[in-house]
DNA sequence: TTCCTGTGAACTGTTGACAGTTGTCAGTTG
DNA sequence: CAACTGACAACTGTCAACAGTTCACAGGAA
């Protein structure tokens, strides 16, 4: 009964909340393109649920910003523009400095020397095999996780959804997962000293790289995010 | 029909919407009154509509953090505790304070001119009649404007509704108010001089007495969040 | 050919009813 | 008197059907 009260204390026993999951993890997944449209008739049948829990659960995706509603023609998986993406970028850099921050003053020594072993282990991961982005977003989700904040800590995770889902518009780039994890060992050795100003400064660089092989991998045109790469895009996105 | 197509940008045209809509403006004016229980069927009957629109936009609202839903058991009013409102804060100096970063790098002279005006304005109101908080979150949610980033603006507008709601628990400090905005002014002095160390350093103090007034304000017992003063809180402004 | 128009299928928005759960309260037992 | 038990009422979760809108396509006019 232990680990089932567990399982339960995030209450995954209605529908509506059970189908909210498995809709993210197909959007996020890639079983459903961006831009490519939700048909709740068929969608509901094959989860074997009615629209009413579907709806719902569609309606919470829309404020995670993963969906969007179209009054009368429906829900669509989101697609991002370029200046979306770079807004997204700036956003998580006003979350994720201010975590190192809080995460510099208030992290214990235990808990940096957690990440750390996470991040040595990570890296030997790297060296073995060579997966494009192994859990690359839990570094930073830990690290505002180390900030104490839990209000931050579900904007940072709301804004690391929208830009994984962005980042599945595009080719991988395994090259930059090398040197992020280089990077996130030094910002970890800067929280260890505790050094507030090289930290954020290291961060700051961090994620300045991180957005500028985000956008080169998504090779998207100037303006709009119209996707011309190998994916097959058919719907192009509204406006907002 | 050029003001009617303004306002259907937004296109408020389903139950659903609009309910969403005038669910908030309930709760964040007070008439649902924080730790609440909000009754599906009474609800819905008194809005003249049936339950399905009604649930979705719950949904929604859950998702914007302005209520709390515990299956078979309801949606309720959200309560705050006093840590989580120094978390809101904190939250909110991570946003604003990159937003003055922003702004002070883009904002144009004339849009500073324009919101100068507004506050010179708001500090006439306040000195002929005196209105508690005259539009007090106006300043912020303008201030974020000018950075130019919406997500920024989203995310900063969603924070400024749960600390709306937060303060609707407790009684009204005027005396607030008019030091406040003597802080607006000096941080706006500050952006046109486009000094960012200045102003960020105004920010940030200006945000703490901000936190300190409402922490003190809310004279909330140490951990959780009973609600125990009742103030009939008027208006809220509605969205963008 | 090209553009317009109207018709019909497909889909979303909404509703009312049914099913399952929760909380209450009277009745009973120690 | 206190604690337990079982049934009832009220409410939420879910479903299937109806209503209104959108989109595509066939047919006709310029």
């Amino acid at each position: 009964m232990s680990e089932y009260s567990q399982k339960r204390l995030l209450s995954r026993n209605t529908f509506s909340e059970a189908t909210e999951s498995v809709l993210r993890d197909m959007v996020l997944g890639g079983s459903l393109q961006p831009g490519e449209r939700l048909n709740e008739v068929s969608l509901a049948s094959s989860l074997g649920i009615s629209r009413g829990p579907l709806r719902e659960a569609i309606q919470r995706l829309v404020s995670e910003g993963l969906l969007t509603v179209i009054s009368h023609r429906g829900a669509f998986v989101r697609t991002f523009s370029r200046p979306e993406i770079v807004e997204l970028y700036e956003l998580r850099g006003a979350l994720e400095l201010h975590a190192v921050r809080l995460a510099c003053a208030r992290a214990t020594d235990a808990e940096l020397e957690d990440l750390e072993t996470m991040l040595a282990d990570t890296a030997d991961r790297m060296r073995d095999t060579d997966p494009a982005y192994p859990q690359e977003p839990d570094f930073h989700l830990r690290l505002v996780l180390l900030a104490g904040n839990q209000a931050l800590m579900r904007s940072a995770l709301e804004v690391q959804r929208q830009l994984s889902l962005a980042r599945s518009m595009s080719a991988q780039r395994p090259t930059r997962a090398r040197a992020a994890v280089v990077e996130h060992g030094d910002l970890v050795a800067m929280l260890r000293r505790r050094d507030v100003e090289e930290a954020t400064a290291l961060m700051t660089r961090h994620l300045d790289h991180s957005m500028d092989s985000a956008i080169a991998a998504l090779g998207l045109p100037g303006g709009d995010g119209k996707p011309e790469g190998d994916t097959r895009q058919n719907r192009s996105e509204n406006d907002i």
